[in-house]
DNA sequence: TCGGAAGGCCC
DNA sequence: GTACGGGCCTTCCGAT
């Protein structure tokens, strides 16, 4: 019913539990798929713990009062994953704090096995307690060892926040901590599905998927296998490379676009019209809302979106007879309205570098893209927006070549060089940062977060890293601020998607576009549109 | 049953 | 001879 994990006295330690305005939380689930909440752990010092079964116990109230009791400040270490469990309790997330933030803000691995260390514990990853219990899920796993693991758990998470408490003064961590609420308010509202346009477009996908297959597999082959897949074109005269690791032929959209054989082109219908249904038409089936788990476990601060990933559903296709996914999202009160901080990266990018001809552009209101097809001495637009994001995030001449259909590398090298040119302050920091990512393995952004610089891939990857990481890094922080500047809106906030936040009904005239232009140093001017459907 | 590889969607 | 930064998710298929 209610384990003790300490070296005095239960019932005071109990009392004081009780009394107090701090504590650690950790719940215990099923598994990391089936969120049904186990126990729940609580400590208000780091020595001292209970574990409480969730079933049927009589000293859950007491608890359950005061996660809901918004004076307690809660500690939780990965608070996006506990506050969406404790969501049907009911349970305050106003005064919510999070050790995970605060290990990733000072440098130390946010796992919490590994951050347990630095305050004399040892923690055990769920997955380690169950393996080695041979256990299926939780369930399987005797309750007093579940107890002593999230005990320990709050423990650690208990002395971590003592230990940071400096760091959780910073503005910055401020900046994270108000974020919690905001992303689990988003994260617990969903957004309206559309159940009879799914169900229409799932059947139009479907009976594209039931056509291929009979065909592919009265050819002896099953389209949803790369290897296959491989193996046949070959055999029908087509050349294919091979993949990265070398075990097999490569089939991605590229190399398959590129055939003539009618029989690629088939493939890649299939793939697409199996994505859609395998990962956003049948998952939805049934349900009158999508619910996603946004938190911001990224390593450059970006906020992720998972459990039915609401970032990245596919945009309209320009061919316009494929119905389009996105689609069957519908607002509760007639429109949407959403907000769009436009080139914000590249805006980053003129600020952090102080590059005066692309800050001219921007406080200009010209168009950036344009401007390097000026600079580039360049025709076609496109292509120059495609250099201005190589550069971001350090594209090589192949790579390059191969986005933009300029087969000559020595012309795209030329190009580049005229980017460098026109763009003499940004290309100066990019070099400067380049520098940084492989020497120093650490960056700072906007707001002065520290990122590390992961090293083990090589120097062109670190050196890459350290001229997109502050750049992205800065822009999240900037979105965040933006975000912030929103709660007034948040219960009608369905969806952020990195640079674009959609609002629930027209609140045009709630938002104040020039303040949330001004939210940082970096002039971010919004584009705000009205749709009555996200897409 | 698990996990890496391959592929593909987003910014 | 050579990785374009950050995510998430699905399917296939071989290893355990």
């Amino acid at each position: 019913m209610r384990w003790y994990f300490g070296s005095a006295d239960p019932q005071r330690a109990w009392d004081e539990l009780l009394g107090s305005r701090r504590l650690a939380v950790d719940v215990e689930t099923v598994d990391l798929v089936d969120r049904t909440p186990i126990g729940i752990g609580v400590a208000a010092s780091g020595e001292e713990a209970f574990y409480l079964s969730i079933f049927d116990n009589p000293y859950l109230p007491e608890v359950l009062a005061k996660l809901r009791d918004g004076r307690v400040q809660k500690i939780y270490h990965n608070s996006p994953y506990d506050l969406a469990v404790l969501r049907p309790f009911g349970i305050d997330i106003s005064n919510t704090e999070d050790t995970a933030i605060l290990c990733r803000l000072v440098g130390y691995p946010a796992d919490l096995p590994s951050a347990s260390f630095w305050v004399d514990m040892q923690t055990e990853s769920a997955k380690d307690l169950m393996a080695r219990h041979k256990a299926k899920n939780m369930l399987g796993v005797p309750t007093d060892k579940v107890g002593l693991k999230c005990s320990t758990d709050t423990l650690a998470t208990f002395r971590l926040f003592e230990k940071l408490i400096p760091t959780a003064d910073s503005k910055y961590y401020q900046m994270e901590r108000a974020m919690l609420p905001v992303l689990e308010t988003i994260s617990r509202g969903g957004i309206g599905v559309d159940q009879e346009r799914r169900a229409q477009i799932e059947e139009h996908y479907a009976r594209e998927v039931e056509y291929y297959n009979a065909i592919c597999s009265g050819m002896g082959f099953s389209a949803g296998s790369p290897y296959q897949v491989g193996f046949i074109l070959a055999k029908r005269g087509n050349f294919l490379p091979l993949t990265r690791s070398k075990r097999q032929l490569a089939t991605d959209e590229i190399t398959l676009s590129r055939l003539s054989d009618p029989l690629a082109q088939m493939v890649l219908l299939y793939r697409r019209a199996e994505k859609f249904l395998g990962t956003y038409l049948r998952p939805l089936a049934g349900v009158d809302r999508a619910y996603t788990t946004l938190a911001m476990d990224a390593v450059t601060g970006r906020v992720n979106s998972s459990r039915m990933n609401l970032q990245n559903l596919p945009k309209q296709k320009e061919s316009g007879l494929a119905p389009t996914v996105r689609s069957i999202f519908i607002p509760d009160n007639k429109v949407f309205t959403i907000i769009d901080a436009s080139q914000i990266e590249l805006r980053v990018l003129a600020y952090l570098s102080g590059d005066r001809r692309m800050l001219e552009v921007f406080q200009s209101g010209g168009d950036i893209h344009a401007e390097t097809m000026k600079v580039m001495g360049m025709t076609d637009r496109i292509n120059a927006k495609k250099f201005n994001f190589a550069m971001v995030y350090g594209a090589d001449e192949s790579v390059i070549s191969g986005h933009t259909g300029i087969r000559d590398q020595a012309a795209i090298r030329r190009w580049t060089q005229s980017w460098m040119e026109g763009y003499a302050g940004a290309a100066a920091w990019i070099w400067e940062q380049r520098k940084k990512g492989w020497q120093d393995a650490k960056v700072t952004t906007l707001l002065g977060r520290q990122l590390k610089v992961p090293l083990d891939k090589g120097q062109k990857h670190a050196e890459n890293c350290g001229v997109n990481y502050p750049i992205q890094g800065s822009a999240a922080e900037i979105f965040k601020l933006i975000m912030l500047d929103c709660r007034h809106l948040l219960d009608v906030t369905r969806v952020q998607v990195h640079d674009e936040e959609v609002f629930d009904g027209d609140v045009r005239e709630k938002l104040d576009l020039e303040a949330l232009a001004h939210v940082s140093p970096v002039y971010t001017p919004l584009e705000v549109r009205i749709a009555e459907r996200w897409g």
